[in-house]
DNA sequence: CTGTTAGCGCGTTCAA
DNA sequence: TTGAACGCGCTAACAG
């Protein structure tokens, strides 16, 4: 009876060899495989699943995405301009987010990292293969925007990462950046600083706007002072120096807020590194906290971003988008909460 | 002469709509996109390439993998039990080297996290998509082997990161863990530690085994005393406690090994909370230097992994394989770096 | 160099 | 409930 199967061409299984195998036509093969069970018995059900599992039959993705003119697959495109597009923690909670949701609906995910001087070469972008494109996009505003026009050009359903919607039909999924920089603040200032330093990143790109646009209306609203500090790359080498240059300039202020926890840990370390205390003499919070700032002393006073959070309902929208036709909302925020600690 | 393009009923050109409107038949367009320029004119070339930037023509890639019989993809598999599978720089910075190399050759990447508890639904595995897997795992032995066996059935190629290779058609893309923790326990024996305490998660596997195993050596060696202590989840809070009960039962030792960089600053706050001078009283070290080791104070002496180009590597394995039919090794093991510092 | 034909594996459609 | 025909978009293999 187990005459083995005639193997197709290329070594794969094909629902025909399983039909043939099980002794029915492809098609109640297929409709088992799809779950169709009014279209077939439960006892040939039952045959075709073994059949299944015993030959190891997997179906050919592409052939049904070809019929079915659907790829039950989403892309996840991250712009960074260094080659290791994945080492910001924030963006990798994302990606597992979308990417977790996605499989969980049985879609597969497609992701590439792009850098801006070289937008050819992505498959993404040039072949239509994925049924909505999910993008994290960093670095200055020209470059996003370039790529941003890009992507809507293409017309397939498009959910935004920490921007703001451009489009009706594009959903924004970003956290309350503003609101936890307001907070941030408050705390500050309630506790009688006045004078405030923000280290900001060279290249600003919205969320950092966002939080210093929360801590300039705290600022203004309670009478302290705000000085921007821009510490190119954010690295520990750039900010420190830009920490050591802005002291050397302006004297010590009364708090340090750090447009994100690497920042604000590089100012720790150079406070320590000249005896100044934290938070006796300078207080220093931190933004985005994430596992590794745990490892910070004194703790870090930080707000926490869900990150993955963001990422899963990324994915959510952008499969109700594929699916039915339209996003819950164009411009979804998530809240930030307050993590205490004694940097501050 | 504009007359606009056919619209196909999905929304998306195909070849037919180009040939049509460059009056040209779909082949040409085929041989054109896909650089056969012996097959095509100069001039009917670059007619045909206009018309496909004009209309923004993008090929159907299920199309042309079911025509062809492959995927020009790869997966990446990453089996964790936790859902934010990318948060370890370490497989981060795989994913980014595999991800780029693969993007250079047009070659997509699809990503997938899997929890050993669900290893039903994942289309990686379940369908037919991609023409090779790289499998990042962790977690304890037995299920890593389930993933590992389930992977072999496929009869794919396959590569592994941090694994010795099961198979000799499997490749398997390593860093040497045991010559790092050699330089490591040698400097810290020959700056006179006799007395070693090596942190290692709670669950064991290859690579901190390695690491182990070259400690080891190095101790017996040169007659120093080595004592395991097991840290749980690795976490900050696990890692103190670890370290705080071997240090109540054993008293101090000379050195304290991290089985990795967030061990060891663990350890490091520990002993600073307790008044212990580092590396005055005991010496620490870490392992798998990333951005965030900077960040130590002391600043941690340490190994850095070259993961971004294990990574590279891997990919570039794969495509082999899948292109030319075999590995160029079937066992791959990377150097690793020492990382000076203070904290020993 | 261009045109024609055929078929990759699957799922829809209709007829039985 | 099942069977047969057809076509999704693309490309290999030829014929002109």
């Amino acid at each position: 009876m187990n005459s083995g199967p005639k193997l197709a061409r290329s070594g794969n299984l094909t629902l025909k060899d399983v039909a043939l195998e099980a002794g029915v036509t492809p098609m109640t093969v297929s409709n088992v495989l799809n779950g169709r069970d009014t279209e077939v018995g439960a006892e040939t059900r039952e045959r075709v699943k073994a059949t299944i599992d015993r030959l190891g039959y997997r179906p050919h993705a592409s052939a049904r995405r070809l019929r079915s003119q659907r790829s039950f697959a989403i892309g996840v495109l991250v712009l960074d301009d260094v080659p290791q597009f994945l080492n910001d923690p924030f963006t990798t909670q994302v990606v597992a987010g979308i990417s977790n949701f996605a499989t969980e609906c049985n879609y597969s995910v497609l992701l590439q990292g792009v850098r801006s001087d070289s937008l050819v070469r992505v498959p993404l972008l040039s072949q239509v293969q994925t049924d909505g494109v999910c993008a994290i996009l960093s670095g200055p505003q020209s470059q996003r925007e370039t790529l941003l026009q890009r992507l809507i050009k293409l017309h397939m359903p498009l959910v935004l990462i920490q921007e703001r919607s451009a489009n009706d039909d594009v959903c924004a999924v970003r956290q309350d950046d503003r609101g936890g920089a307001v907070e941030i603040a408050r705390y500050l200032v309630s506790r009688g600083a006045s004078r405030l330093m923000f280290l900001a990143p060279g290249q600003e790109w919205p969320a950092i706007t966002e939080r210093i646009d929360g801590v300039r209306e705290v600022c203004s609203e309670m009478g302290a002072d705000l000085r921007l500090v821009f510490c190119g790359a954010e690295t520990l080498e750039d900010t420190q120096r830009a920490v050591r240059v802005a002291i050397e300039e302006n004297g010590l202020p009364d708090a340090i807020m750090g447009g994100n926890d690497r920042m604000a840990m590089a100012a720790i370390q150079f406070l320590d590194s000249k005896g100044i205390q934290v938070p006796g003499e300078v207080r220093v919070t931190g933004f985005n906290g994430f596992d590794f700032a745990a490892y910070s002393r004194p703790s870090l006073v930080t707000v926490r971003s869900e990150a993955y959070e963001m990422g899963h309902r990324a994915a959510k929208e952008l499969l109700a988008r594929i699916e039915t036709g339209q996003f819950s909302a164009s411009d979804i925020v998530l809240p930030v909460s307050f993590i205490p600690g004694n940097s501050a």
